[in-house]
RNA sequence: GGGCGAUUAGCUCAGUCGGUUAGAGCGCGUGCCUCACAUGCACGAGGUCAGUGGUUCGAGCCCACUAUCGCCCACCA
């Protein structure tokens, strides 16, 4: 009601009770409404208490009525506006939520749920309540009990943040300090730049207790139990001289100020960060100048989840900076969050975790381990479910397996496992110098992408090398020389470093296999990631190879097109453009008549296709398969005719590219290059492919 | 309210600096218990890269808008 008027303003809220502790209403000064109620007074009903008229920006005239009650002992905003209309606030809660005295005699006591029945019951019976609706909103709520939670006015210790911001910020944006993924610098630098004083106390049981002591002579009794405990207090203003409080490590025999030995320790304990953000040097012995914390301050990386960035990695940094004089780490890598395979989070208190133990059991601690890696990455999060498990038990059984393999022909007299190069000075064959080259580019791109912390395309990497070129080719390969001296040392090394690369990601089995391989006695596995060899990579041996791998995969295609049986041995022509591609074919023929089940292998550059053969090209070879009474010509042609009709679609399509002058204009001389040669090479192919489709027709 | 992510094969997901034909695992089809491995081997099928428009010689990738799903933050009377 406006004093001395029968006008009433009329406020809307969705917390009843608080309007006992109301000491003003607030408008916005743009509204015409309230206008005339400048300097006016208003009556608060059902306790007829006298509040202002206040004006100011923060009130929204298109929310409610317009009207806003001030309840700075109880709402954050409204704390603001009594800061700024210098409004005394009045607590109207005990700390259990309960209203207190200062909500009059009527209501102390009451609970502040049964408080709001109450005074909603006391306006309707003065006809005072205009409606009550429903309205959905926003409260916070207890993170243990899930109480919700009540606002109100109490005293606390904070730390005064800005200064120690600054430099942090700074960090991150002359990119002292690095986040992968890097979009999380953004929330970093925007928290930054909005930091808020930090409340630090905390009235429960464990932790820190405050290193705060107060002389209750000069405090009075109120200092210890405070605001929080006691409600008369909580309307004082805040001192800004305080003698009698005393910051100290050990407890004070008496009060500085007056001397008196009356004195009682603050009942809080520090919020868990405020311990937590010295944790990369206080671990490390500080403030003690100990030989751990000048080896091991600053460190490099820091591994952590999204939703800690402000609580602990923000933190660290800025008290690395003010203790330290120096930021702690230099690299932030924020792994995704662990859901199920319904998206929701696992956690231990929702009951929906895969426990750990329980996937070590069925599938292995190195299948938990690879599995995991394989599919967390950068940035993204990680749907888990059993399932997701067993490729990396499958993968740990190859590896097993494959060793096995090995092992069991390794001729530890054929090998020198005293230097790492025993086969270096001699002339290696093919599948040597081919898996080798694999190796150390394998090598080489795992490191690569291990230092952008992109572990599952280092998983996937390792997984990729082992499996299908060191298992699905070489090993096969090898079976044929296995006795050779050159093939011993080949893969006893490429195995030997495979397990040292594979360690971080499997740790059990690498150690357990490598411990069976022969070495010398000092050697330990761990510390010895294996040195990057240039030397072995080589580029001709990869086409070489791949030439092979493709005539391989070709007859065994044909074969399985015209279901030949599996035993049953071929004969394979192939034609070949020059000698040297000859002499390839020639020295590596065992393997390709291994690996298909051929028994005749002619390779020549003058040949012509045997009668009721099956034909495919592989680059700018021809592999002719006789099927004499076996082949079905329309079938054969359907085949050839597909391949043709492919061909020629992409064929098309380079041809357009190499006549469009816009794009000889301006794409780069190597793409146009590469272009170029595959135009050509292609030419020949469709050629081939003509051909073959001709002879077939006849 | 503010900020961000995702949308690619039946499923779960990779995809580097924009560059020829977009990959993997699982699943699926066919044939194999080949003397390391059936937790395996070989061969194969399967894609309008959410939609629309734009930039570019060239777009899964860059820009704008739209749709759907999701996350983080916040003092929504």
């Amino acid at each position: 009601k406006i004093k001395d008027s029968q006008e009433h303003v009329v406020v809307a809220t969705t917390r009843p009770e608080t309007m006992l502790g109301d000491v003003a209403v607030a408008f916005s000064p743009k509204d015409k409404r309230y206008k005339h109620l400048k300097g006016k007074k208003l009556i608060l009903p059902v306790i007829n208490r006298e509040l202002e008229a206040i004006f100011d920006r923060l009130v929204d005239p298109k929310f409610g009525t317009g009207a806003l009650k001030v309840t700075p002992a109880h709402d954050p905003v409204d704390f603001q506006l009594g800061l700024t209309h210098k409004l005394e606030p009045i607590n109207v809660m005990n700390p259990d939520a309960t209203m207190n005295r200062e909500a009059s005699v009527d209501y102390e006591g009451m609970d502040r749920i049964e408080c709001r029945e109450a005074i909603l019951e006391a306006l309707k019976e003065r006809g005072l309540l205009v409606k009550a609706e429903p309205h959905r909103h926003a409260v916070g709520h207890c993170y243990r009990c899930h109480t919700m939670v009540e606002p109100r006015l109490s005293k606390q210790w904070f730390v005064k943040m800005k200064p120690l911001a600054k430099k942090a910020l700074e960090a991150a944006k002359k990119k002292r300090i690095k986040f992968y993924p890097a979009r999380w610098t953004k929330v970093y630098i925007n928290w930054m730049e909005n930091i808020r004083d930090w409340c630090i106390s905390r009235q429960i049981w464990w932790g820190h207790r405050i290193p705060v002591y107060y002389c209750k002579k000069c405090q009075g009794r109120s200092a210890v139990s405070d605001a929080r405990l006691a409600p008369s207090s909580a309307n004082r203003k805040p001192q800004t001289v305080n003698p009698g409080i005393i910051v100290s490590k050990t407890r004070p025999d008496k009060c500085p100020s007056c001397g008196s030995a009356d004195i009682e320790q603050d009942p809080d304990v520090l919020d868990t960060w405020f311990s937590s953000w010295l944790w990369p040097f206080s671990t490390l012995g500080w403030p003690s100048e100990t030989e751990d914390l000048k080896y091991f301050y600053p460190t490099k990386t820091l591994v952590t989840a999204q939703e800690i960035i402000f609580f602990w990695v923000a933190r660290m940094m800025m008290a690395g900076i003010e203790f330290m004089g120096e930021i702690p780490f230099s690299d932030i890598y924020i792994h995704g969050t662990v859901r199920d395979d319904t998206g929701t989070k696992m956690s231990k208190s929702l009951g929906n975790i895969i426990d750990p133990l329980d996937i070590i059991n069925e599938f292995g601690a190195d299948a938990l381990r690879f599995s995991i890696i394989s599919i967390t990455a950068v940035g993204q999060d990680v749907f888990l479910s059993r399932d997701k498990f067993e490729s990396g038990r499958n993968f740990a059984n190859k590896i097993w397996n494959a060793s096995r393999l090995v092992l069991m022909n390794l001729d530890s007299g054929k090998i020198d496992i005293d230097t790492d190069d025993s086969f270096k000075d001699s002339s290696l064959e093919l599948k040597e110098r081919w898996i080798l080259s694999r190796f150390y580019q394998t090598l080489k791109n795992v490191g690569d992408s291990l230092d952008s912390y992109k572990i599952n395309e280092a998983a996937k990497l390792i997984y990729e090398f082992f499996w299908h070129e060191f298992c699905d080719w070489y090993l096969e390969f090898a079976k044929t020389t296995f006795s050779s001296s050159q093939t011993q040392a080949c893969v006893y090394q490429v195995l030997e470093k495979s397990l040292r690369i594979l360690h971080p990601f499997m740790p059990f089995i690498s150690e357990e296999i490598w411990q069976l391989l022969p070495h010398r006695s000092e050697s330990v596995m761990v510390a010895s990631w294996p040195e990057f060899e240039k030397k072995l990579i080589d580029k001709k041996a990869d086409r070489d190879m791949d030439a092979i791998i493709a005539i391989v995969t070709a007859i065994r295609n044909i074969r399985s097109t015209w279901r030949i049986e599996a035993q049953k041995t071929i004969a394979v022509h192939i034609k070949v453009p020059s000698d040297p591609a000859k002499k390839v074919l020639i020295e590596n023929g065992e393997y390709i008549k291994r690996l298909a089940k051929v028994d005749e292998l002619i390779v020549d550059r003058d040949l012509v296709k045997p009668k009721s053969s099956a034909a495919d090209v592989c680059g700018d070879l021809e592999v002719f398969v006789p099927l004499k009474g076996i082949i079905d010509y329309e079938k054969e042609k359907d085949r050839i005719s597909k391949n043709l009709e492919s061909l020629n679609a992409r064929f098309g399509d380079l041809s357009g590219k190499l006549k469009n002058e816009r794009f000889l204009q301006n794409a780069p001389a190597d793409v146009i290059d590469k272009f170029k040669a595959s135009h050509q090479e292609m030419k020949l192919q469709l050629e081939k492919l003509e051909a073959n489709l001709d002879s077939i027709k006849r």
